[in-house]
DNA sequence: GTCAAGGTAGACAGACTTGTCTATACTTAT
DNA sequence: ATAAGTATAGACAAGTCTGTCTACCTTGAC
Protein backbone atom coordinates (compact mmCIF):
# COMPACT_ATOMS: atom_id res chain seq x y z
CA UNK A 1 0.00 0.00 0.00
CA UNK A 2 1.19 3.21 0.16
CA UNK A 3 4.34 4.47 1.74
CA UNK A 4 4.08 7.77 3.14
CA UNK A 5 7.89 7.95 4.53
CA UNK A 6 6.57 11.40 6.35
CA UNK A 7 9.07 12.97 8.62
CA UNK A 8 7.44 12.40 11.75
CA UNK A 9 9.50 15.08 13.53
CA UNK A 10 7.51 17.78 11.09
CA UNK A 11 3.92 16.67 12.16
CA UNK A 12 1.42 18.38 14.75
CA UNK A 13 1.62 16.06 18.15
CA UNK A 14 -1.53 14.43 17.35
CA UNK A 15 -0.88 13.43 13.97
CA UNK A 16 2.67 11.94 15.15
CA UNK A 17 0.56 10.04 17.59
CA UNK A 18 -2.44 8.86 14.71
CA UNK A 19 0.47 7.69 11.97
CA UNK A 20 2.60 6.39 15.46
CA UNK A 21 -0.79 4.45 16.37
CA UNK A 22 -1.52 3.41 13.13
CA UNK A 23 2.12 1.94 12.65
CA UNK A 24 1.73 0.15 15.93
CA UNK A 25 -1.65 -1.06 15.92
CA UNK A 26 -1.63 -2.80 12.02
CA UNK A 27 2.49 -3.92 12.69
CA UNK A 28 1.59 -5.88 15.58
CA UNK A 29 -2.29 -5.80 16.99
CA UNK A 30 -4.17 -3.03 18.99
CA UNK A 31 -4.09 -5.11 22.36
CA UNK A 32 -0.56 -5.67 21.89
CA UNK A 33 0.26 -2.38 21.60
CA UNK A 34 0.73 0.02 25.15
CA UNK A 35 -0.39 3.30 25.02
CA UNK A 36 3.55 3.78 26.70
CA UNK A 37 5.17 2.87 23.28
CA UNK A 38 2.77 4.55 21.26
CA UNK A 39 3.81 7.91 23.36
CA UNK A 40 7.39 7.10 22.99
CA UNK A 41 7.36 6.31 19.44
CA UNK A 42 5.23 9.21 18.62
CA UNK A 43 7.74 11.44 20.78
CA UNK A 44 5.12 13.03 22.87
CA UNK A 45 4.10 13.12 26.52
CA UNK A 46 1.70 11.20 28.26
CA UNK A 47 0.05 14.76 29.20
CA UNK A 48 0.17 15.46 25.52
CA UNK A 49 -1.72 12.19 24.42
CA UNK A 50 -4.74 12.06 27.01
CA UNK A 51 -5.05 15.96 25.68
CA UNK A 52 -5.60 14.90 22.41
CA UNK A 53 -7.54 11.56 22.67
CA UNK A 54 -9.53 10.66 25.91
CA UNK A 55 -8.94 7.38 26.21
CA UNK A 56 -7.29 4.16 24.16
CA UNK A 57 -10.29 2.88 22.91
CA UNK A 58 -10.90 6.95 21.29
CA UNK A 59 -7.31 6.36 19.57
CA UNK A 60 -8.77 2.93 18.41
CA UNK A 61 -11.48 4.41 16.94
CA UNK A 62 -9.72 7.47 15.11
CA UNK A 63 -6.98 5.04 13.81
CA UNK A 64 -9.73 2.83 12.42
CA UNK A 65 -11.12 5.85 10.67
CA UNK A 66 -7.81 7.13 9.55
CA UNK A 67 -7.21 4.09 7.85
CA UNK A 68 -10.69 3.84 6.17
CA UNK A 69 -9.65 7.09 4.56
CA UNK A 70 -6.45 5.99 3.80
CA UNK A 71 -7.50 2.35 2.46
CA UNK A 72 -10.47 3.47 0.41
CA UNK A 73 -8.53 6.57 -1.35
CA UNK A 74 -5.45 4.36 -2.16
CA UNK A 75 -8.12 1.41 -3.82
CA UNK A 76 -10.06 3.98 -6.02
CA UNK A 77 -6.40 5.67 -7.15
CA UNK A 78 -4.74 2.77 -7.48
CA UNK A 79 -7.89 0.92 -9.69
CA UNK A 80 -8.33 4.28 -11.71
CA UNK A 81 -4.35 4.39 -12.53
CA UNK A 82 -4.69 0.71 -13.63
CA UNK A 83 -7.49 1.28 -16.01
CA UNK A 84 -10.46 1.30 -14.02
CA UNK A 85 -11.37 -2.05 -14.48
CA UNK A 86 -12.79 -5.28 -12.93
CA UNK A 87 -9.18 -6.46 -14.13
CA UNK A 88 -7.45 -3.69 -12.53
CA UNK A 89 -8.23 -5.03 -8.62
CA UNK A 90 -5.70 -7.59 -9.65
CA UNK A 91 -2.62 -5.43 -9.92
CA UNK A 92 -3.78 -3.39 -7.04
CA UNK A 93 -4.16 -6.17 -4.14
CA UNK A 94 -0.63 -7.71 -5.64
CA UNK A 95 0.91 -4.41 -5.07
CA UNK A 96 -0.72 -4.29 -1.88
CA UNK A 97 -0.30 -8.35 -1.00
CA UNK A 98 3.56 -7.60 -1.63
CA UNK A 99 3.96 -4.60 0.58
CA UNK A 100 6.70 -5.76 3.37
CA UNK A 101 4.39 -4.71 6.29
CA UNK A 102 1.24 -6.34 4.84
CA UNK A 103 -0.80 -7.84 7.90
CA UNK A 104 -4.36 -8.37 6.04
CA UNK A 105 -7.33 -6.19 6.46
CA UNK A 106 -6.88 -3.68 9.36
CA UNK A 107 -10.70 -3.92 9.88
CA UNK A 108 -10.84 -7.84 9.68
CA UNK A 109 -7.97 -7.84 12.36
CA UNK A 110 -9.78 -5.23 14.49
CA UNK A 111 -12.82 -6.85 14.77
CA UNK A 112 -10.82 -10.43 15.57
CA UNK A 113 -9.55 -8.90 18.25
CA UNK A 114 -12.09 -6.55 20.18
CA UNK A 115 -15.17 -8.27 18.97
CA UNK A 116 -18.03 -6.38 20.67
CA UNK A 117 -16.26 -5.02 22.90
CA UNK A 118 -16.14 -1.90 21.40
CA UNK A 119 -19.11 -1.40 19.20
CA UNK A 120 -17.88 1.07 17.03
CA UNK A 121 -14.92 -1.46 15.72
CA UNK A 122 -17.91 -3.30 14.24
CA UNK A 123 -19.73 -0.58 13.01
CA UNK A 124 -16.66 1.08 11.24
CA UNK A 125 -15.91 -1.80 9.57
CA UNK A 126 -18.81 -2.65 8.03
CA UNK A 127 -18.87 0.29 6.70
CA UNK A 128 -15.37 -0.23 5.42
CA UNK A 129 -16.74 -3.66 3.58
CA UNK A 130 -19.87 -2.02 2.36
CA UNK A 131 -17.57 0.97 0.93
CA UNK A 132 -14.93 -1.49 -0.66
CA UNK A 133 -18.14 -3.62 -2.27
CA UNK A 134 -19.48 -0.10 -3.50
CA UNK A 135 -16.21 0.63 -5.44
CA UNK A 136 -16.71 -2.94 -6.84
CA UNK A 137 -19.91 -2.27 -7.89
CA UNK A 138 -19.15 0.69 -9.95
CA UNK A 139 -16.60 -1.59 -12.24
CA UNK A 140 -19.58 -3.84 -13.15
CA UNK A 141 -21.28 -3.48 -16.35
CA UNK A 142 -25.44 -2.51 -15.57
CA UNK A 143 -26.28 -5.96 -16.52
CA UNK A 144 -27.75 -9.28 -14.48
CA UNK A 145 -27.49 -9.39 -10.89
CA UNK A 146 -25.32 -6.25 -10.25
CA UNK A 147 -25.50 -5.92 -6.88
CA UNK A 148 -25.07 -9.68 -6.19
CA UNK A 149 -22.16 -10.09 -8.49
CA UNK A 150 -20.85 -6.94 -6.79
CA UNK A 151 -21.03 -8.72 -3.36
CA UNK A 152 -19.81 -11.99 -4.60
CA UNK A 153 -16.68 -10.48 -6.17
CA UNK A 154 -16.11 -8.30 -2.73
CA UNK A 155 -16.12 -11.45 -0.78
CA UNK A 156 -14.08 -13.35 -3.29
CA UNK A 157 -11.56 -10.08 -2.74
CA UNK A 158 -11.41 -10.48 1.48
CA UNK A 159 -10.75 -14.03 0.97
CA UNK A 160 -7.65 -13.46 -1.25
CA UNK A 161 -7.04 -10.35 1.75
CA UNK A 162 -7.22 -13.26 4.35
CA UNK A 163 -5.54 -16.35 2.68
CA UNK A 164 -2.65 -14.10 1.92
CA UNK A 165 -2.31 -13.04 5.25
CA UNK A 166 -2.42 -16.43 6.60
CA UNK A 167 -0.41 -18.20 3.57
CA UNK A 168 1.72 -15.79 2.90
CA UNK A 169 2.14 -16.37 -0.56
CA UNK A 170 0.35 -13.17 -2.69
CA UNK A 171 0.88 -14.86 -6.25
CA UNK A 172 -1.52 -17.98 -5.17
CA UNK A 173 -4.44 -15.89 -3.42
CA UNK A 174 -4.51 -13.46 -6.39
CA UNK A 175 -3.98 -16.62 -8.74
CA UNK A 176 -7.55 -17.72 -6.90
CA UNK A 177 -8.83 -14.45 -7.54
CA UNK A 178 -8.14 -14.36 -10.99
CA UNK A 179 -9.58 -17.48 -11.92
CA UNK A 180 -12.74 -16.40 -10.18
CA UNK A 181 -12.76 -12.92 -12.21
CA UNK A 182 -12.27 -14.76 -15.12
CA UNK A 183 -15.28 -16.31 -14.77
CA UNK A 184 -17.72 -13.31 -14.25
CA UNK A 185 -16.24 -11.82 -17.62
CA UNK A 186 -16.58 -15.16 -19.15
CA UNK A 187 -20.57 -14.93 -18.12
CA UNK A 188 -20.82 -11.85 -20.03
CA UNK B 1 -20.96 -25.62 14.46
CA UNK B 2 -21.10 -28.37 16.31
CA UNK B 3 -22.83 -28.12 19.69
CA UNK B 4 -21.24 -29.95 22.22
CA UNK B 5 -23.46 -29.74 25.30
CA UNK B 6 -20.59 -31.69 28.01
CA UNK B 7 -21.27 -32.06 31.11
CA UNK B 8 -18.21 -30.11 31.98
CA UNK B 9 -17.51 -31.88 35.11
CA UNK B 10 -17.37 -35.19 33.85
CA UNK B 11 -14.53 -34.57 32.09
CA UNK B 12 -10.84 -34.63 33.28
CA UNK B 13 -9.25 -31.68 34.12
CA UNK B 14 -7.27 -31.30 30.64
CA UNK B 15 -10.19 -31.41 29.08
CA UNK B 16 -11.77 -29.05 31.15
CA UNK B 17 -9.33 -26.38 30.66
CA UNK B 18 -9.20 -27.45 26.80
CA UNK B 19 -12.88 -27.10 26.61
CA UNK B 20 -13.49 -23.80 28.67
CA UNK B 21 -10.03 -22.75 26.61
CA UNK B 22 -11.96 -22.82 23.58
CA UNK B 23 -14.76 -21.48 24.51
CA UNK B 24 -13.48 -18.04 25.93
CA UNK B 25 -10.57 -17.52 23.32
CA UNK B 26 -12.89 -17.83 20.26
CA UNK B 27 -15.60 -15.82 21.77
CA UNK B 28 -13.77 -13.24 23.30
CA UNK B 29 -10.45 -13.21 21.95
CA UNK B 30 -7.15 -14.74 22.98
CA UNK B 31 -5.18 -11.66 24.62
CA UNK B 32 -8.80 -10.65 26.55
CA UNK B 33 -8.93 -14.10 28.01
CA UNK B 34 -6.48 -14.56 31.43
CA UNK B 35 -5.47 -17.42 32.93
CA UNK B 36 -7.58 -17.25 35.55
CA UNK B 37 -10.62 -16.67 34.12
CA UNK B 38 -10.05 -20.18 32.43
CA UNK B 39 -9.33 -21.68 35.61
CA UNK B 40 -12.28 -20.13 37.26
CA UNK B 41 -14.97 -21.46 34.57
CA UNK B 42 -13.11 -25.17 34.40
CA UNK B 43 -13.24 -25.68 37.80
CA UNK B 44 -9.53 -26.05 38.50
CA UNK B 45 -6.97 -24.16 40.36
CA UNK B 46 -3.98 -22.74 38.99
CA UNK B 47 -1.25 -25.34 40.24
CA UNK B 48 -3.23 -28.01 37.87
CA UNK B 49 -3.54 -25.61 35.12
CA UNK B 50 0.25 -25.36 34.71
CA UNK B 51 0.50 -29.19 35.46
CA UNK B 52 -1.45 -29.78 32.11
CA UNK B 53 0.03 -26.26 30.26
CA UNK B 54 3.80 -25.05 30.93
CA UNK B 55 2.57 -21.76 29.64
CA UNK B 56 -0.42 -19.73 28.12
CA UNK B 57 1.18 -19.98 25.06
CA UNK B 58 0.95 -23.51 25.20
CA UNK B 59 -2.70 -23.52 26.02
CA UNK B 60 -3.16 -21.29 22.95
CA UNK B 61 -1.12 -23.91 20.55
CA UNK B 62 -3.23 -27.17 22.25
CA UNK B 63 -6.96 -24.99 21.44
CA UNK B 64 -5.20 -24.23 17.81
CA UNK B 65 -4.88 -28.12 17.85
CA UNK B 66 -8.10 -28.85 19.46
CA UNK B 67 -10.25 -26.53 17.35
CA UNK B 68 -8.82 -27.72 13.97
CA UNK B 69 -9.53 -31.28 14.52
CA UNK B 70 -12.92 -30.74 15.56
CA UNK B 71 -13.92 -28.15 12.62
CA UNK B 72 -12.23 -30.32 10.12
CA UNK B 73 -14.04 -33.33 11.45
CA UNK B 74 -17.36 -31.28 11.47
CA UNK B 75 -16.70 -29.79 8.10
CA UNK B 76 -16.16 -33.27 6.22
CA UNK B 77 -19.54 -34.44 7.83
CA UNK B 78 -21.65 -31.79 7.38
CA UNK B 79 -20.23 -31.75 3.29
CA UNK B 80 -21.15 -36.15 3.83
CA UNK B 81 -24.70 -35.58 5.04
CA UNK B 82 -25.58 -33.06 2.12
CA UNK B 83 -24.79 -35.01 -0.67
CA UNK B 84 -20.58 -34.71 -0.99
CA UNK B 85 -20.77 -31.90 -3.61
CA UNK B 86 -19.57 -28.69 -4.15
CA UNK B 87 -23.11 -27.25 -3.05
CA UNK B 88 -22.71 -28.68 -0.02
CA UNK B 89 -20.64 -26.25 1.45
CA UNK B 90 -23.24 -24.01 0.89
CA UNK B 91 -25.83 -25.43 3.76
CA UNK B 92 -22.75 -26.99 5.53
CA UNK B 93 -21.32 -23.16 5.45
CA UNK B 94 -24.66 -21.60 6.50
CA UNK B 95 -25.65 -23.78 9.29
CA UNK B 96 -21.97 -22.40 11.08
CA UNK B 97 -22.71 -18.84 10.33
CA UNK B 98 -25.96 -18.91 11.79
CA UNK B 99 -24.98 -20.50 15.06
CA UNK B 100 -25.10 -17.95 17.66
CA UNK B 101 -21.75 -18.12 18.85
CA UNK B 102 -20.36 -17.69 15.52
CA UNK B 103 -17.02 -15.25 15.04
CA UNK B 104 -15.63 -16.07 12.11
CA UNK B 105 -12.60 -18.40 11.95
CA UNK B 106 -10.50 -19.05 14.83
CA UNK B 107 -7.25 -19.24 12.90
CA UNK B 108 -7.88 -16.05 11.28
CA UNK B 109 -9.03 -14.55 14.48
CA UNK B 110 -5.52 -15.72 15.75
CA UNK B 111 -3.11 -14.84 13.46
CA UNK B 112 -5.04 -11.02 13.70
CA UNK B 113 -4.24 -11.02 17.06
CA UNK B 114 -0.93 -12.61 17.85
CA UNK B 115 0.99 -12.27 14.40
CA UNK B 116 4.19 -13.95 14.68
CA UNK B 117 4.36 -13.21 18.15
CA UNK B 118 4.21 -16.81 18.35
CA UNK B 119 5.02 -18.67 15.18
CA UNK B 120 2.89 -21.85 15.98
CA UNK B 121 0.23 -20.40 15.45
CA UNK B 122 0.50 -19.13 12.25
CA UNK B 123 1.91 -22.58 11.25
CA UNK B 124 -1.74 -23.94 12.49
CA UNK B 125 -3.41 -21.50 10.98
CA UNK B 126 -1.93 -22.28 7.60
CA UNK B 127 -2.61 -26.45 7.83
CA UNK B 128 -5.56 -25.72 8.21
CA UNK B 129 -6.48 -23.48 5.37
CA UNK B 130 -4.57 -26.24 3.73
CA UNK B 131 -6.52 -29.02 5.00
CA UNK B 132 -9.62 -26.98 3.98
CA UNK B 133 -8.81 -26.34 0.47
CA UNK B 134 -7.90 -30.23 -0.25
CA UNK B 135 -11.10 -30.87 0.89
CA UNK B 136 -12.92 -28.41 -1.84
CA UNK B 137 -10.15 -30.31 -4.22
CA UNK B 138 -12.27 -33.55 -3.41
CA UNK B 139 -14.80 -32.38 -4.34
CA UNK B 140 -14.21 -31.16 -7.92
CA UNK B 141 -13.54 -33.01 -11.04
CA UNK B 142 -11.22 -34.14 -12.95
CA UNK B 143 -11.02 -31.60 -15.23
CA UNK B 144 -9.63 -28.29 -16.09
CA UNK B 145 -7.47 -26.97 -13.46
CA UNK B 146 -8.03 -28.46 -10.30
CA UNK B 147 -5.62 -27.48 -8.22
CA UNK B 148 -6.28 -23.72 -9.35
CA UNK B 149 -9.71 -23.82 -8.73
CA UNK B 150 -10.07 -25.73 -5.40
CA UNK B 151 -7.60 -22.66 -4.57
CA UNK B 152 -10.61 -19.66 -6.24
CA UNK B 153 -13.18 -21.83 -4.38
CA UNK B 154 -11.68 -21.83 -0.86
CA UNK B 155 -10.46 -18.44 -1.11
CA UNK B 156 -14.33 -17.48 -1.99
CA UNK B 157 -15.48 -19.52 1.35
CA UNK B 158 -12.53 -17.85 3.41
CA UNK B 159 -13.64 -14.54 2.04
CA UNK B 160 -17.79 -15.50 3.27
CA UNK B 161 -16.83 -16.81 6.47
CA UNK B 162 -14.61 -12.99 7.06
CA UNK B 163 -17.66 -11.41 5.60
CA UNK B 164 -20.13 -13.26 7.86
CA UNK B 165 -18.03 -12.49 10.84
CA UNK B 166 -17.85 -8.77 9.61
CA UNK B 167 -21.21 -7.25 8.43
CA UNK B 168 -23.04 -10.61 10.68
CA UNK B 169 -25.37 -10.99 7.56
CA UNK B 170 -24.97 -14.79 7.03
CA UNK B 171 -27.26 -15.08 4.05
CA UNK B 172 -25.84 -12.20 2.34
CA UNK B 173 -22.24 -13.89 2.79
CA UNK B 174 -23.47 -17.04 1.47
CA UNK B 175 -25.75 -15.35 -1.62
CA UNK B 176 -22.43 -14.04 -2.91
CA UNK B 177 -20.69 -17.39 -2.78
CA UNK B 178 -23.51 -19.37 -4.36
CA UNK B 179 -23.12 -17.08 -7.12
CA UNK B 180 -19.73 -17.84 -7.28
CA UNK B 181 -20.47 -21.59 -7.01
CA UNK B 182 -22.60 -21.57 -9.87
CA UNK B 183 -19.79 -20.14 -12.31
CA UNK B 184 -17.47 -22.77 -11.24
CA UNK B 185 -20.61 -25.22 -12.41
CA UNK B 186 -21.77 -23.18 -15.72
CA UNK B 187 -18.69 -23.74 -16.55
CA UNK B 188 -18.54 -27.48 -17.16
C1' DG C 1 3.50 42.22 28.49
C1' DT C 2 0.07 39.17 29.42
C1' DC C 3 -2.45 35.13 28.91
C1' DA C 4 -4.01 30.90 27.03
C1' DA C 5 -2.97 26.80 24.59
C1' DG C 6 -0.24 23.24 24.15
C1' DG C 7 4.08 21.22 25.19
C1' DT C 8 7.82 18.46 28.42
C1' DA C 9 9.04 15.28 32.23
C1' DG C 10 7.92 11.86 35.07
C1' DA C 11 5.80 10.10 39.55
C1' DC C 12 1.97 7.55 40.86
C1' DA C 13 -2.52 4.85 41.72
C1' DG C 14 -4.92 0.91 40.92
C1' DA C 15 -6.06 -2.75 38.31
C1' DC C 16 -4.78 -6.71 35.89
C1' DT C 17 -1.24 -10.22 33.94
C1' DT C 18 1.41 -14.69 34.04
C1' DG C 19 3.65 -17.85 36.56
C1' DT C 20 5.65 -19.82 41.22
C1' DC C 21 5.22 -21.49 45.60
C1' DT C 22 3.71 -23.60 50.11
C1' DA C 23 0.74 -26.55 52.42
C1' DT C 24 -2.84 -29.88 52.48
C1' DA C 25 -5.75 -33.79 50.87
C1' DC C 26 -7.60 -37.61 48.02
C1' DT C 27 -6.93 -41.75 45.02
C1' DT C 28 -4.76 -45.79 43.34
C1' DA C 29 -1.02 -49.38 42.43
C1' DT C 30 2.23 -52.02 44.37
C1' DA D 1 0.79 -49.30 54.22
C1' DT D 2 3.16 -46.48 51.65
C1' DA D 3 4.51 -43.81 47.82
C1' DA D 4 3.43 -41.43 43.55
C1' DG D 5 0.41 -38.74 41.15
C1' DT D 6 -3.02 -35.51 40.91
C1' DA D 7 -6.04 -32.44 43.01
C1' DT D 8 -7.49 -28.08 46.14
C1' DA D 9 -6.76 -23.38 48.04
C1' DG D 10 -4.76 -19.30 47.76
C1' DA D 11 -0.73 -16.13 48.81
C1' DC D 12 2.72 -13.96 46.33
C1' DA D 13 6.34 -11.92 43.05
C1' DA D 14 7.21 -9.24 39.29
C1' DG D 15 5.73 -7.24 35.61
C1' DT D 16 2.28 -4.86 32.58
C1' DC D 17 -1.55 -1.85 31.63
C1' DT D 18 -4.43 2.60 31.50
C1' DG D 19 -5.21 6.90 33.14
C1' DT D 20 -4.31 10.99 36.57
C1' DC D 21 -1.61 14.28 38.52
C1' DT D 22 1.84 17.98 39.72
C1' DA D 23 5.13 21.23 38.15
C1' DC D 24 7.32 23.68 34.82
C1' DC D 25 8.36 25.56 29.99
C1' DT D 26 7.50 27.62 25.14
C1' DT D 27 5.08 30.04 21.68
C1' DG D 28 1.98 33.07 19.45
C1' DA D 29 -2.18 36.34 19.62
C1' DC D 30 -3.74 40.36 21.19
Amino acid sequence: MKKTPTQIASLSARERILVTAHELFYANGIRATGIDRIIDQAKVTKATFYRHFSSKNNLIIAFLEYRHQGWIAWFKASIHDNGNTLDAVIPTLLEWFESEDYRGCAFVNSVSELGETLLEVMHISQQHKYDMTTIIKGLLPDTGDKEGNAMALSIAIDGAITRSQIVQNPKEAIEGLRIIIALFYSKH
